[in-house]
DNA sequence: CAAAAACTTGACTAGTTGGTCAAAATGCAG
DNA sequence: CTGCATTTTGACCAACTAGTCAAGTTTTTG
């Protein structure tokens, strides 16, 4: 994404001073903490603008409408949250691939919950503002990526399974642990603030899920 | 849960009217699709109240805060979706159970989509109405299943696998299906809707994870 | 069938919240 | 330093929403 820094250009509309970049990133992070955690209509803007620093009458200066905040966050995020899939290598080792991408899967589920919370909450309540970022952009990618799951099981490389459920497996396995933190520390307890726990967690999902699809016979 | 149906008792203060009993049943059926959907901040009680064909003062008499009818909901609900899990027998053969298990999550992700993202919603949020019924009721039950697990570990029957991270790797599987609906039609399409799409799908988890966990050498 | 109990609702209130506006404060180019 | 553009905010408003209330209607019961 490139950032136009004109000068003289009278009649460019966009053009971004210092202090709206710092503002805007401010409200950002503050509404990405805000949102995943009370999800749309549970958060006020005077929240958001408590946390970011400054009055609600100025954040609305920068974002006119609480829902600009919203998308603009989602699409910030969205595209980060999707590349590691982009990254599966059609030409490397099925099972290293795979290893690969559940790797950063977890980490970022690890890393940036935040972000995993404040697209599962607009999914739950039927994605109203992506469902185009669903069909357009996810839904091509992952029809991309499937079809070179299937050509590796294709050629023996793996066990005979429909890649898209292996795809929503991965998914859903990952981010339950960002998603579904509390529940997961209501079971487990203090493991899960421990050291290990996010090597355990890895080496057990990857366990799961590479031998379940590794080649028989 | 039994019900009581005193008769002559003047002191009982929870006497249940034909009236009251299907009122209550209508209401919690409407709230169950709305806060399903919209969550508890998004869901309005006049919703609610229109849902069910009956006035908001009305509602109230029935449940004089909005509160109770989301509580009620979740304890109705919650026992319920976790009762596969507590069938699991410790003295049967472990695939066969946990096929069973795996089987029964996904026929209820499908019949009662609501139900799941109800709790989803519940737990993404900090699951401030139900942190008791996850470290009184639910740990308890996840531990004496994970020891189950474990030993059968143990007597080489399963692959060596943590119980812990294998329940939530089904719960995160099945619940999929329900709770990410919406993301899940934008990239299969109309596949979704057709009849042995369920079968498929439960085949496709089985097939991975039972052979995730099926024992080695 | 009459009285009591249970049920129902229109009209209302108080609190919250998304968003406006005009005026003040600050930043910045020449 | 000056004047214009940008930024900031207190005060305000309209819409919405959880919950109340008193007065009516229906159901149950003796």
């Amino acid at each position: 994404m490139a950032r136009a820094e004109r000068k003289k250009l009278k009649e460019a509309p966009e053009k971004t001073t210092r202090i709206q970049e710092i503002n805007r990133r401010l409200i950002l992070d503050a509404a990405l903490d805000i949102f995943s955690t009370y999800g749309f209509r549970g958060t006020t803007i005077d929240q958001i603008a408590e946390r970011a620093g400054m009055s609600k009458p100025n954040l609305l200066y920068y974002f006119p409408r609480k829902q600009n905040i919203y998308v603009t966050l989602l699409e910030e995020t969205l595209t980060e949250w999707l590349a590691p899939l982009a990254e599966i290598d059609a030409e490397g080792d099925p099972i290293e691939q795979l290893r690969k991408y559940i790797t950063l899967k977890i980490n970022m589920s690890e890393t940036h919950p935040e972000a995993s919370r404040l697209f599962a909450n607009e999914v739950l309540h039927g994605a109203p503002a992506i469902s185009d970022f669903l069909t357009k952009y996810l839904k091509p990618l992952v029809d991309e990526k499937a079809a070179v799951i299937r050509r590796w099981v294709g050629e023996g490389k793996l066990a005979p399974v429909d890649p898209y459920h292996l795809i929503f497996m991965i998914w859903a396995t990952t981010q339950h642990y960002a998603d579904f933190d509390v529940q997961v520390r209501a079971i487990m307890g203090s493991q899960v603030g421990r050291p290990g726990f996010k090597e355990q967690t890895a080496q057990a999902v990857l366990s799961i899920i590479l031998n379940g699809i590794r080649p028989r016979d």
